[in-house]
DNA sequence: GTCAAATCGAACTGATTGGTTCGATTCTTT
DNA sequence: AAAGAATCGAACCAATCAGTTCGATTTGAC
């Protein structure tokens, strides 16, 4: 029953297609897995419903995925491969932090109040009491190297005397809690049914800049 | 909803006992839906284990309470009911606005880092898709009760001249997720099983409070 | 002690779901 | 065109679960 995770590989050796290995297909169950999954949650989401919303087969589903849970955390992974690869992306290493920084968080909450980012963090906080390893996955290949990124970039700024923070790694967290002051929890909880404006974005930004420049910004020789 | 502090069971017209209003039965079934919704979620929490869990009959069960959401719904709001009197303790209203954030702060923190409330943080997140009703109500009724709750004291805080701040509602979301920075999101992911220590609740909390005051401060005259 | 009502407990119902099976159909390669 | 594999689709299975029923048992007021 295992079979090759990998759907880089088309053919066989005799140049034959290989069941459930066309990335298209796997591709196209995911993307109606995640509609179905981000409208309903784990539990209430039934595989007939994804079978259906993807346009294929129960029996193919079940060529392409072991079973519900591997889709949903193949569905996950790929979720969150994307957002790190939006938040790398984000952070142009400009040399001055408050570009840097102001740039990145618009990037990054505008990126994370997208409909299906918030459904998935909702689904994967749901369901992380009885699937732990996932939410650790989930949070650690995530949130956690978004932070990181941050602090390596913090680190550098201090480094070049731009900034003055000791404990670079708090610092990052507390720049991207204040980002999302306001705007991401009542979207969690569901408070607050659309996403925030541009403008809303850019103000929220900008106040968590002022605050974290005055706390971290080098004083000017007086 | 107040009930009396004494087990007052209620009586019919000719002095009986009436089906489902024992308030110590209440609680008991109240206190076993507790365990068994935030260790399983909503969907995989059966009716069943919390009729075991309680001690109790299912048929009981169904005396008390009409349904499983029905169940659930009540259970939420006494623990969003606990939560909300707890932060309304916490706020002493001291003068000193140091002294007072630094108390509420770890107050909160602590509080919302206890076992069940970060479960029940996770059960009413992962449902909030499917019954958006409860996610409004438990945030508005909580967290949005909370923000408020500071917002006040720091609008006293400025018109008493010991704070600078402009749009105190954004200053009070903004401390309260500065003093939860690192501590809460890998909680909510069960990334991290246990709780923070005292120690490192108080070291957050400090550091909030210095970048708050940095930004909010009223600066000496220079 | 009596008696009525609350509770127990255990079986039962009806619906849903995850997962399987298998013959019919559609691709794709030669 | 022919073959062989992937896919379809629709029925099917076993388990689970919310919610009900009902006789047996406990409880509490008198």
């Amino acid at each position: 029953m295992t079979e090759s995770p990998e759907a880089i590989v088309k053919k066989d050796a005799r140049n034959r297609r290989v069941a459930g290995a066309d990335p298209d297909k796997r591709r196209q169950i995911l993307d109606g897995a995640l509609h179905v999954f981000t409208a309903r949650g784990f539990d209430a989401a039934s595989m007939n419903d994804i079978a259906a919303a993807a346009n294929v087969s129960k029996g193919t589903l079940y060529v392409y995925f072991e079973d519900k849970e591997h889709l949903f955390v193949a569905l996950i992974e790929r979720e969150r491969e994307a957002q790190k690869r939006g938040a790398f992306e984000a952070l142009n290493h400009d040399s001055d932090p408050v570009r840097a920084l102001s740039n990145f968080g618009q990037c990054l909450v505008g990126m994370l109040n997208n409909e299906f980012a918030v459904s998935a963090h909702r689904v994967v906080i749901g369901v992380a009491e009885r699937m732990p390893d996932l939410g650790r996955s989930f949070y650690e290949n995530g949130p956690a190297q978004g932070s990181k990124l941050i602090a390596r970039y913090l680190d550098r700024m201090v480094a070049e005397g731009k900034l003055a923070i000791d404990d670079t790694r708090l610092a990052a967290v507390q720049f991207i809690d204040l980002c999302q002051a306001t705007l991401m929890r009542p979207r969690l909880f569901n408070a607050i049914r659309s996403a925030p404006s541009e403008e809303e974005i850019q103000r929220i930004v900008a106040s968590a800049i002022e605050m974290f420049m005055a706390r971290y910004g080098v004083k000017p020789t007086r």
